[in-house]
DNA sequence: ATTTGATATCTTAGTAACTAAGAGAATTAG
DNA sequence: CTAATTCTCTTAGTTACTAAGATATCAAAT
């Protein structure tokens, strides 16, 4: 066994400890939907809210990739649960805005405490330099997780029996 | 405007970086799933399956968080698409194994060399010291999600009306 | 002003995948 | 040998989704 990996090595365990992570982040977000009595759809849906602010019920479906049909239920059963509030857009009035109501939505957040405790603990343990790293690698994780989003649809070559129509879900913002 | 970010923005950009990049992670599973025409829940169970072998549907059921018959759905339809195998315990018949069809499942594995492609490249901008760095980080984060997991039960001492019964995920091993 | 076409949301009907509860078969404990 | 337990599957009912189209509003052309 030597002391210092191979950069093989490295990048095997690098992906398999990313795989890893997010994977159970997709739980943590998972599990949380179920304490709060949520979908998760309808949890998806509250982050891009408190990521853009006031959104249209278009772009939710935009951005989700659902149906606007689909979006019509996720809104009515956050506005019924009083996580949100529908509001028609004065100058417009075929818009319908989305918008938090922020104390009742901070009942969710409070379910995120345990994870950025957990995150801030770990943040604790590296210096600014290597956050600095960490950041730059965040960023490159993200431009690259786009590029293969859009690599993705050149992988489409001979279309099997039943395919969905690959209605992509578009970055947020 | 400082040169150098304080400690503060860092961990602020870092936290956007990391929730806008595993979004869009998920993005790409789901986009990969509606591609291969199976659903996502499926498809978690295909991941498991690759990282674990050969499971039974009851491990299945815990890992994913599903119902066992939940599971019987799943693994009908992956059995049926050729993607897995079912097989009786010999030793005992209770107990059904499922296990991948490896050349049929490489039909969706093509689906990630996009992104295998992309996070490649993005791990070329870094040398081995910064890859052991960000190997460290991968799994520091890995525990600091396992833990907010944990401690997430603990955030629940008032009981809402309806409340889902908190069949939490195991992390997977 | 009116018509035409485009846009934004909602409605309806039908489908897919889930849960809860329990049945059936095999195993283990007393 | 019987009783309790374990593991998967079945059934009935629910929920959230899609596809298609209805409704309402806006914008443009004449």
């Amino acid at each position: 066994m030597s002391r210092t990996k191979s950069r093989e090595t490295l990048l095997q365990e690098l992906e398999e400890a990313m795989r890893r992570s997010s994977a159970q982040g997709v739980m943590y977000g998972q599990a949380v939907a179920n304490i709060a009595g949520i979908a998760q759809s309808d949890m998806e849906c509250m982050d891009i809210l408190f990521l853009e602010g006031r959104v249209t019920a278009g772009r939710l479906a935009e951005v989700t990739g659902l149906t606007t049909g689909a979006i019509t239920g996720v809104v009515d059963r956050l506005e019924k649960a009083g996580y949100v509030r529908r509001e028609r857009d004065a100058s417009d009035r075929r818009k319908v805005f989305i918008s938090v109501v922020v104390e009742k939505a901070e009942e969710i957040g409070k379910f995120y405490v345990p994870m950025q405790a957990a995150m801030q603990k770990v943040w604790g343990g590296y210096n600014d330099e290597e956050l600095r790293l960490l950041l730059r690698f965040a960023n490159d994780g993200y431009k690259g997780v786009l590029e293969a989003t859009e690599a993705l649809k050149g992988v489409i070559e001979t279309p099997p029996a039943k395919r969905a129509s690959l209605k992509m879900k578009p970055p947020i913002r």
